[in-house]
DNA sequence: GGAGTCGGCATTTTT
DNA sequence: TGCCGACTCC
């Protein structure tokens, strides 16, 4: 490999690259942070960049570490490099999620952290689960301490980097109280014996490696000639470590990102990490990318003035020669049904005019504000989807299903066990379920085995021990079958023979068609994974929605899911005070998540290619209750040259803004009932409806050891035969036979039972 | 195990 | 207001 690039002024992957791109292409060495705006040909630039690092020799594909934030992003980078280098170049290995990358790695050292390298990755369901668990172990009441905050404070300790130990001892006060850390070395604990880790532990574990495995770091350090990093205003502290760790002592990253779309801080991001970079990475490059080649120059200095009102940014000017365009639109409405109303005859009009609904997009702040628009768009037969909510793996079918494939892959799954031991009925209920428990905490064993062990027994009832065995002895039987036949059939098999098709058909709601075309497409799915495991590793850090897009609709999505999007025409409804910005982030997060909140502002008017239209409604109604409301602040922050102001109501264009330095009620004249402040809205309001449901559970495979069914544990060595022992629903009785675990005993009362020693005391 | 009831609660969600 | 989870009662 060369010493230095072969400097091609005219390679193809350089053409239509303006002078930032072409110097962020070809600034290969040392640290470079891009700052990309909004609409600026940043995935030109660094797709360019990864062609030209391979195409002038500075490092094979292999060579190179490049991490995206979404599965999306890394597919759309994989797919452009191949395209702009003629598909000459084999898939680079090391181009993928943060996650999935961490995960690459983990399965090569996972011994180092205490897990196998088959081990499964939790989702949010799965680690909750655990959680609950642990928290009712512990003797807390679940109810003061919910395990969704602890799964929140764990989450962003590991976003930090930070092992138990390294918790603030003042943050692992805060709950329990007092238990937070030990709850956590517990969690870690029941993760390690699950062999399986969560989101955060990819990265962490990644993390502790490098920390104490200088050798592992070290032959990291010398494959990753170029790292590169998109999105990196999204990068939290767990993450810049990481990457800090890799680029010593080359330092050749190159970091691109927008301060001013750093719209998650909330998941742990730090906007800081981009803002210190030059700090950091003493004689970093940096390159602005400003010219935008997505929207209209009304459109951009409407978004400029309105992100202009924050402080300690990088800063930068986005500029077009696209020309003028039309202004950005603010329209005042009467309230939520007629912001709706508005908003779907606008585009029927649209339509009429041939624009296509695609090309339409309805950003909202939260995902209630949908609801209003979905009404109107059904009443009026507008086609239209919304963006969001459950995601395909996230449907509780699929989880079921994915629970049954697991089990049959993993015996040790307890949390697939769990999820269908009953799923069809089976007439297993909490009874049997925690005589099963009992037996699988003592005996130490996962749940299936445990239920084997069962089976020979007396302990469990006919009425249960049958179903449980016929349940078990599909288990095994599936379990073989998934040697000899194709995983996407045996998916199907299982799903039929377990009487969960079933169950679907028998079940004559609106959703149950719907349920079984999901998994028809699960196992349509399944077919282009090479097998069981592959697809089950695959389907935890994938979690994909397929939505259909094959006919022309509306988009409706939040501003979030909408970042890196662009259409022709957004709408931006409810620009209301309490809502965007959001009650919560005025109330707790002070300035900086006021601020975080006029990014998500600049982020939702630069989705416009052509057309942006902003609404606020004066009345709005929040958990059915009729509120008025003020308009955001951001309206009032709109440069007043780069917009046209409408009003259906009387009071004049400029009613709002004026208000904004009067600080007056702008709808005293609207009478007492209306005129109610925004700022009376209690704490009571605060949290608008969502949609944002958690109901569907795990998955995650664990290494197979035993076999279902096997048996033959040795037994006790305290018990011998004609011992008196006690058992808890049989009452005193003399051991008769012992062979393993099994005993023979004839109880006084009960008469011979067979029983498990776990289940007897002596006395 | 299913149906009914009651109380608490309610942003954003890349992996 | 409306949903979800927990709980109760057949």
């Amino acid at each position: 490999m060369p010493e230095s690039p072969q400097i091609a002024p005219d390679a193809p992957y350089l053409d239509g690259l303006n002078p930032p791109q072409r110097e962020a292409v070809l600034t290969t060495e040392g640290p470079v942070l891009v700052l990309a705006g909004a609409g600026t040909g940043k995935t030109a630039a660094l797709t360019a960049r990864l062609a030209h690092l391979i195409a002038s020799r500075l490092a094979w594909p292999s060579q190179i570490l490049s991490v995206t934030f979404t599965n999306k992003a890394a597919r759309e980078m994989k797919e452009r490099v191949s395209a702009v280098s003629g598909g000459a170049i084999e898939g680079m290995p090391w181009l993928g999620t943060f996650h999935s990358v961490a995960a690459r790695m983990l399965r090569a050292h996972a011994e180092v952290v205490g897990l196998k390298s088959n081990f499964t990755i939790l989702d949010t369901d799965d680690q909750l689960r655990v959680m609950k668990q642990l928290i009712v172990a512990s003797g807390l009441d679940e109810k003061r301490w919910p395990a969704r905050q602890l799964a929140g404070m764990i989450d962003r300790w590991k976003n930090r980097g930070w092992t138990p130990k390294q918790v603030d001892a003042g943050e692992a006060e805060s709950f329990g109280p007092g238990r937070g850390r030990e709850l956590y070395v517990a969690y870690q604990e029941r993760l390690k014996t699950l062999n399986a880790c969560d989101f955060g532990d990819l990265l962490l574990h990644m993390l502790v490696i490098f920390r104490t495995q200088p050798d592992v770091l070290e032959s990291y350090r010398d494959r990753f000639k170029y790292i590169l990093v998109d999105e990196y205003q999204d990068t939290n502290s767990g993450q810049y470590e990481w990457l800090k760790l890799l680029a010593e002592p080359r330092r050749n990253l190159c970091c691109v990102g927008d301060d001013d779309q750093s719209i998650y801080s909330w998941r742990g991001a730090e906007v800081a990490n981009i803002l210190k970079f030059e700090k950091d990475f003493p004689g970093a490059k940096i390159i602005r990318l400003e010219q935008n080649y997505r929207s209209t120059s009304h459109i951009l200095a409407a978004a400029d003035g309105v992100i202009a009102n924050n402080a300690g940014r990088l800063g930068k000017t986005l500029w077009t020669d696209a020309g003028e365009g039309e202004k950005v639109r603010v329209i005042g409405v009467w309230d939520g049904p007629e912001e709706a109303r508005r908003v779907g005859e606008e585009i029927e009009g649209m339509q009429a005019r041939g624009q296509m609904l695609s090309s339409i997009a309805i950003l909202v702040r939260a995902q209630f504000q949908t609801r209003e628009f979905e009404e109107r768009f059904i009443a009026i037969g507008l086609p239209y989807q919304i963006i969001g909510g459950f995601r395909f793996y996230e449907r509780a079918e699929i989880r079921d299903a994915l629970a049954y494939l697991r089990l049959i892959h993993q015996p040790a799954d307890d949390l697939a066990f769990e999820r269908i031991v009953n799923q069809p009925k089976r007439g297993l209920g909490d009874k049997a379920l925690a005589i099963i428990h009992a037996h699988a905490r003592s005996s130490q064993q996962p749940l299936l085995i445990a239920a084997a062990s069962l089976l020979d027994s007396d302990e469990l009832q006919a009425r249960a021990r049958n179903p449980l065995g016929r349940f078990i002895a599909d288990i095994a039987r599936w379990r073989q079958m998934s040697d000899q036949v194709p995983h996407a059939e045996l998916a199907r098999t299982v799903l039929d023979e377990s009487g969960y098709t079933a169950m679907l058909q028998a079940d004559r709601s609106a959703e149950s068609a719907g349920r079984l075309e999901n998994l028809a497409e699960l196992a349509r799915a399944m077919e282009e994974y090479d097998n069981l495991s592959g697809f089950l590793q695959h389907v935890s850090l994938v979690m994909e929605n397929d939505e259909n897009r094959d006919r022309d609709k509306v988009t409706i999505m939040t501003i979030h899911a909408a970042k890196g999007l662009e259409f022709d025409t957004v709408y931006l409804p409810g620009w209301e005070e309490g809502i965007f910005p959001s009650q919560r982030a005025l109330d707790e997060g002070g300035l900086a998540s006021l601020e975080e909140e006029r990014r998500l502002a600049y982020v939702a008017i630069t989705r416009a290619r052509r057309r942006s239209t902003i609404l606020h409604a004066a009345n709005r109604r929040i958990y059915g209750q009729w509120t008025s409301s003020l308009p955001s602040r951001f309206v009032a922050e709109l440069p007043e040259d780069h917009i046209d102001q409408e009003t259906t109501m009387s009071g004049g264009e400029s009613l709002w803004r004026a208000q904004w330095s009067e600080r007056a009620d702008p709808f005293a004249h609207l009478g007492p009932a209306q005129s109610m402040r925004a700022s009376t809205r209690g704490p009571g309001w605060q949290r608008a409806a969502s949609g944002g449901r958690f109901n569907s559970e795990p998955q995650r495979v664990i290494e197979a050891r035993a076999s279902a069914v096997s048996l033959g544990n040795k037994g006790r060595d305290d018990l011998s035969l004609g011992q008196r022992v006690f058992h808890e629903k049989f009452g005193h009785g003399t051991i008769a036979a012992i062979e393993g675990n099994k005993l023979e005993i004839d109880f006084e009362h009960a008469g011979r039972k067979k029983v498990l020693d776990s289940f007897v005391s002596v006395g």
